[in-house]
RNA sequence: GUGGGUGUAGCUCAGUUGGUUAGAGCACCAGAUUGUGGCUCUGGGGGUCGUGGGUUCGAGUCCCAUCAUCCACCCCA
């Protein structure tokens, strides 16, 4: 235990690192030029925050909250997903007085008690924004163009974009009565968590992905068939949005949303190569949250993508992604007063702007250039005694496996004049 | 929470009906080449066989428990 990391965490060791590293850089550059800005909330809330914003009944409420004690006896947890605490901000500093909207974006550790799985630990991390202020629908084509480019500009191809409208409060109340009365002589048919969903939320019945509550499910009336008024023209705005910047969709008129503070839009991105927990991203409309956690009534519509499930899928594609740096320049040397030299070349090499590297484990000289090859060192300095005494050096370069002497006092204006 | 698979060297794995000092390839280190990488050859270091208990004269091998891990269900990113 002592040398084993907790269940469903892992260790992001460099070469993984250099890839979540491309894809946060991505991931800012984008929400930049979008006009996002960052926020960095707290990595543990009040426990009462998620029970209300996300909803008591819900699966991450219920059964995978990482939820404890501090010493005060205050009940807190670590963050379940991103949206509850960004609003809580939001209302706390009083953002809402402020001209509006307000448009953040955050990259995140989000923590969850379940299975560990392929695509799915206990700590995994999400690129997410959050849109307040606007009931526009050009905001949720915003907030779901900008996940779209974030994909496409990594390289991902094969995904799909899956949009739905739950309504408002006021057409579910409808849409839900309707669902009942549909679902009443079924019951006896449906799964024992669907028959149990009938008390607490029919709607989520539709998306369960039993065979046999699919089967009875047949003609069920969805929530876009009960949309009022204005839920349905927000709900068309969003998908002539969509059309006009040529963001392939599909409509999925039994997509549900997990958490209780969506309404109106909804929408996942899923790929299909990462197996059973094919959801990259997910998001909607969550006109009601900040009014919920006590804020001035303030619509808002935003998404999460798992960033571990993103490379999983670009790497299910081919995708390329980077590595580690490598070394530009090693420095071999033979004998102190070489090492001594050295030292100095380093450091100098490094404010040059070098990747610099030297030996410090007292190898042989061909331990050295075999270690620089296996760093992936493009040309290797080598400096004896010999070479001291002349004041030169010999530069290696290690692909074409050719060295010259260059004059000490010109090392470093060759190295940057022959490229990097 | 439920079901199934897997745990032997840093990595990928072999290990006979239970039988001496548990092996290979790759990786690492050194030498062949007393100042030059990649190829080759030679040698070397490295293992509480996941952990605990049981059966046995004897367990990597059989039994039980436990932990970890992988896949799937539920649900999610």
């Amino acid at each position: 235990m002592l040398t084993t990391a907790p269940r469903g965490t892992v260790d992001i060791l460099p070469e993984q690192a250099a890839k979540f590293q491309h894809v946060e850089n991505t991931f800012r550059a984008i929400c930049h030029r979008a006009n996002f800005k960052e926020i960095r909330t707290p990595m543990f809330e009040h426990s009462e925050l998620f029970n209300r914003a996300v909803g008591e009944q819900t699966d991450i409420v219920q059964k995978e909250m990482y939820t404890f004690l501090d010493r005060s006896e205050r009940s807190l947890t670590l963050r379940p997903e991103g949206t509850a605490p960004v609003a809580r901000a939001f209302i706390e500093h009083g953002i809402y007085a402020q001209a509006q909207p307000t448009k953040y974006y955050y990259i995140a550790q989000i923590f969850r008690y379940e299975a560990p799985q392929h695509g799915r630990y206990r700590q995994h991390q999400q690129c997410g924004v959050e849109f307040f202020g606007t009931r526009h629908p050009y905001a949720d084509v915003e907030v779901i163009s900008l996940a779209y480019n974030f994909y496409r500009q990594l390289g991902l191809r094969q995904f799909d974009l899956l949009v739905n409208t739950i309504g408002c409060p006021e057409c579910r109340v409808e849409h839900r009565q309707a669902l009942s009365q549909f679902l009443e002589s079924r019951i006896a048919k449906l799964c024992p968590d669907c028959q149990s969903r009938y008390e607490r939320n029919p709607m989520r019945i539709l998306d369960c992905k039993n065979e046999t509550c699919q089967e009875q499910l047949e003609g069920a009336p969805t929530p876009v068939e009960y949309a009022c008024e204005a839920c349905a023209e927000h709900y068309a705005g969003v998908k002539a949005g969509l059309e006009q910047l040529g963001i392939p969709y599909k409509e999925a008129p039994r997509l549900v949303r997990g958490l209780d503070y969506y309404s109106n839009t909804a929408f996942e991105f899923h790929s299909s190569h990462i197996g059973a927990q094919g959801a990259i991203g997910a998001g909607g409309r969550y006109d009601g949250l900040v009014a919920s956690c006590g804020g001035p009534d303030t619509p808002g519509v935003g998404f999460g993508i798992g960033t571990e499930r993103l490379i999983l899928a670009l790497e299910a594609e081919g995708v390329e992604l980077p590595s580690p740096s490598s070394v530009d320049v090693f420095i071999a040397t033979l004998g102190q007063a070489a090492e001594q030299k050295a030292l100095s070349l380093i450091a100098e090499l490094r404010e040059a702007g070098f990747v610099a590297e030297m030996d410090l484990m007292g190898r042989s000289l061909k331990a050295q250039m075999k270690h620089a090859g296996r760093q992936g060192a493009a040309r290797v300095v080598v400096i004896g005694d010999d070479e001291l005494a002349r004041g030169v050096a010999v530069v290696r370069d290690m692909k074409v496996s050719q060295q010259r002497e260059v004059p000490l006092a010109e090392l470093i204006a060759t190295l940057q004049q022959s490229g990097q």
